[in-house]
DNA sequence: GTGATTTATGATACCGATAACACAGGGGAG
DNA sequence: CTCCCCTGTGTTATCGGTATCATAAATCAC
């Protein structure tokens, strides 16, 4: 009733022009005392100030952005909510950010770069200041997209290759690469790798090549690459699933590497069931470095990865290159560690 | 170098104007292209579609917003990010709007009401055509604000009291009560309650209620609260600390309630390194129903949550309102469920 | 065939701010 | 005592769209 179609005003607080009339001044000084406090003066501005306490001013940015030529809004877009795994990379810019006054536009892709694309595109419509993505992987009409618009673009979770812009990330090569290498050193041999879809993004691509190529080094044959494809699946009964069939399939496998804890928790729990003593007769390792990996038990030899630490350089690398300062680095490699823990802790 | 202070244009697109003069026709019907293509003629719409195409035009939604009044955006505030507690929610919201074109706003405010304040002040700066908020517990200048600025509000989380506007949730004193009841009904007599702070939050007293109203009706003295204050130290090793304290200062205990999983997952790990055996020994109970619980060893007993359910209701209720419909239940309880796991299955 | 409708598009005014420049008055330099 | 510059505020144009009403052409009824 009270949102008539008519009026934008219904409900809504006063505007700048009620201000400035309300203080005997132009809307123009009103601006100047919203952001630019001291180019006023001290008397003129308790009066406004005054007015717009008294009026519950809030001040519109659509309008201050649409004349200012920017939102003040930094978009980003991950796989996914849940687990943390990019939560913890959202908080990250969310609190440099905050602190510059940009807000955060956030959005999941549920894994998928058309589906990324068509978000894009509708993000794009808010005129975001920046935007943060997740891997690697765009469809072309993603990357023409966004290089016709200009805007500074962080590219997150993974190094290498070509960045559209700026990319903050590790390298899941690398990674996965060391975390096989720990395995072989730990005393397993048949190591078997399980895998998200890497037609999907290139972190899994890569971390399959960094297995792979460990195990090459190593003289060793790899059995075969389990790929778990279930959509949005990232549930530990899935890596439970995929461990059952890996040991039917390849049943001398002695350790499986998950590229997600979530998936390597669901196979601890497999193997307990299963009465496969896990570290002795099966090595565990996974991915991310969840809470969960270090609840369950046997704990969980993972890969730690810098989630919150990308976020928050991310954030930083937009605020740098809004203020202008275009050059000095901007792709950073923030590495990764590999967490040892019981699931992979033979005793000899 | 190309963001000159002057132009907005620089690196951005084309404009409805130069869409429309391109395809020889005005801004407006451009407009109509994009919003109501129905109206428009086949033949002049193809035009202006090839127009758009070859321009690579994208609307600017804050020019539309500031004209319509509406920004096309839903704010929601939630205390973390982090464990996928609310982070659910958040996807619930999502999907549902993502769906009706809105995008959603996500900010954290740590738990706390004072920087919810200022997070909603900015946020309202944004013209959000509606807002989700966790919880009832919002300082007097937030429900002023709220009221005044007359857009649909849901809180979530908490039933009961009086919402801003509507509310989605469960009632989180039922919750507790029941939980504490089964916990009684396994055979527990001295059990601790370990809440996160209730100054900061209703459904950390409206637990706390709960807990103390079952152990009144069961005839049972209730052990002293224990308060978790360690601001934002939603970790395993909190529980684990306040376990500790707990067998020190009351060692009669036998089981104990955590008002999240999170903690309680940290004091089962604490009982198996000090020897206490859970459940016999010491009944473990959290609340939320997250992963980590599923997997710990014992698994946990505790109270699922309408996590995502509540995000989706949320966001219907926010396209319902949207839609002109007011009226209808403004108010919904979701429940919950006790989840009865080994870690209070004790063995008579 | 003429007036009444409908369909398709244009003209105008505005949404609520900001940028850029104009301008009045006060203070210091010479 | 001028001239010049600085400070503080107002004026004007504009950002990129949308709402509303006007208008021209096409369709319709009788």
């Amino acid at each position: 009733m009270a949102s008539g179609k008519k009026s934008v005003r219904s409900g809504f607080g006063a505007t700048m022009s009620e201000v400035a009339e309300r203080a005997g001044v132009t809307k123009m000084t009103v601006s100047r005392v919203v952001r630019h406090p001291e180019k006023v003066n001290p008397e003129t501005r308790d009066r406004v100030t005054a007015a717009m306490a008294a009026l519950g001013y809030v001040p519109n940015r659509l309008a201050g952005g649409l004349s200012a030529g920017s939102s003040g809004l930094v978009a980003a877009i991950v796989p996914t909510l849940r687990h943390s795994i990019f939560a913890d990379t959202l908080e990250g810019i969310g609190d440099v950010l905050n602190e510059a006054g940009l807000g955060l536009f956030v959005s999941s892709s549920t894994y998928r770069s058309d589906v990324e694309e068509s978000q894009i595109r509708s993000i794009l419509e808010r005129r975001p200041d920046a935007l943060v993505l997740t891997g690697l992987t765009h469809t072309g009409a993603t990357r023409e997209l966004l290089r016709g618009f200009g805007i500074p673009v962080v590219e997150t979770w993974e190094t290498g290759d070509e960045p559209v812009d700026m990319a903050v990330g590790f390298s899941n090569r690398e990674a996965a690469h060391a975390m096989t290498a720990e395995l072989i050193r730990s005393g397993y041999r048949r190591i078997a790798f399980v895998n998200g879809p890497s037609e999907s993004n290139e972190r899994a691509r890569h971390r399959a090549e960094g297995y792979l190529a460990a195990m090459r080094e190593a003289g060793l044959p790899a059995p075969p690459i389990q790929i778990v494809n279930d959509e949005a699946a990232i549930r530990p009964e899935t890596g439970a699933r995929a461990i059952r069939l890996l040991m039917k399939s390849a049943p001398d496998v002695d350790a499986v590497f998950f590229t997600s804890d979530v998936f390597a928790v669901g196979a601890i729990l497999a193997c307990r069931e299963l009465g496969v003593r896990v570290p002795e007769d099966m090595g565990i390792a996974g991915f991310h470095d969840l809470e969960i990996g270090r609840v369950v038990s046997p704990t969980l030899t993972t890969v730690h990865v810098p989630a919150m630490e990308m976020g928050r350089k991310a954030g930083h690398m937009i605020l740098a290159r809004l203020a202008g300062n275009r050059g000095a680095s901007e792709r950073y490699d923030l590495g990764f560690s590999i967490i040892s823990r019981e699931s992979t802790r033979r005793k000899h």
